[in-house]
DNA sequence: GTTCACCCTGAACGATCGTTCGAAGACGCC
DNA sequence: GGCGTCTTCGAACGATCGTTCAGGGTGAAC
């Protein structure tokens, strides 16, 4: 049935993929472009995939899930609200310095699918977004009123963290942790007031 | 030569490019959903431009044209450099929820230009956010240092306002004052962790 | 040695793409 | 009426698109 071979090629294709469709787009980058890029003959990815949508939408939905999963991990174990949402920020920066190609199609290519593909991703969307609603309220709970709009703030810090696909280079001069520490310090100064001492702030996670 | 009929329909014509380029993404919307959109055949669209891609340029440039303008005209008054910061905010995402379309298509559409017209954008993009770190220079000056690096400050910025094109609805519950009000108070706390009195932040700007 | 499921391919399909071309209305000016 | 310029159009061009299909290897199973 599903061999370990055939898992693997499939993931090898989709990260080939996520690397093309980065740097082309996704509209105009061709089921040919795909096939010289990764090796495989046009005909042969079909034997893979189902069609060029389905491409994009295991790119997003296997990634957005790993996304969602890690931070699950991370805040299991946190119980003060301002560090859940230090960790939260934290774990989204990481992901997504280590995914660029990946997390790029996530954001950038959000309005190419369609039907139940679109409908599955943004049910994970939702969730995900609803996490951080959540985690905001508790903070504001803890820490006193916020200074803005609650919805406003999450879409805001959404922007932050997911416009960073358009500069951030996670090979340049500035770390991923740097990073992570000045979005944590820029919302959470701005959002409660807090000016974020450097123990809370989050440091390299191993693993 | 360039009669003013001409002018206003070529006006008509990046109105309607700009909103179903919005909202079907650029490469996926053909000249024929021009066509149809406009209602001028597929053949007389190639009488106001000379290609696709020059409709995506002429939306891209005049609207970033006027945003570096009003921009300009705007802190031509200003002395106080935080003054200065909450203007450059205020025009930005003034001119945003007032023009939804054209800047969507001028914010995901960045990398779907080529040659030229790439480059013509990208000098008028160096310039705004040449401008804006200016002013993050002039703001650290008089009110003390930065809690964070400036390039990274100034791209999480551009991040929250260009963002709003995936959330914000300008006739929804959140007025653009509000909006603006919002995104200064959590850049400006974050940044320099300076609470932003009432009285500081921007208010509606008649015209 | 035959069978069979798995992996992959060249060639082609119909559809749609951006663009062009020659010509025909519209309209003021002589 | 005749002329020239500005607008607009239907029809077509070659190119490229996503997808399909019939078939050829391959290697383990019997």
């Amino acid at each position: 049935m599903t061999s370990v071979a055939h898992d693997q090629k499939l993931d090898s294709l989709l990260a080939v993929a996520a690397r093309v469709f980065a740097e082309r787009g996704y509209d105009s980058t061709s089921m040919r472009d795909l096939a010289r890029a990764s090796g495989v003959s046009l005909a042969g990815l079909y034997y893979y995939v189902q069609s060029k949508e389905e491409l994009l939408f295991l790119i997003q939905s296997r990634n957005f899930e790993a996304v969602l999963e890690g931070m699950r991990d991370r805040l299991a174990d946190a119980t003060d609200p301002l560090e859940k949402l230090i960790r939260f920020i934290d774990n989204h920066l990481d992901y997504f310095a280590s995914h660029m190609a990946e997390m790029k199609v996530l954001s950038h290519e959000a309005g190419a699918l369609t039907g139940d593909y679109l409908t599955q991703v943004n049910t994970t969307k939702r969730e995900y977004t609803r996490a951080l609603m959540d985690i905001l309220a508790d903070v504001e709970r803890t820490h006193g009123p916020a200074h803005v709009n609650r919805r406003v703030a999450a879409y805001s810090l959404f922007g932050m963290m997911n416009w960073i696909y358009n500069w951030y280079d996670p090979f340049g001069d500035v770390a991923v942790q740097a990073l992570s520490q000045s979005v944590c310090r820029l919302f959470l100064g701005g959002y409660i007031g807090l000016p974020v001492s450097e123990s809370a702030l989050p440091r390299t996670t191993a693993g």
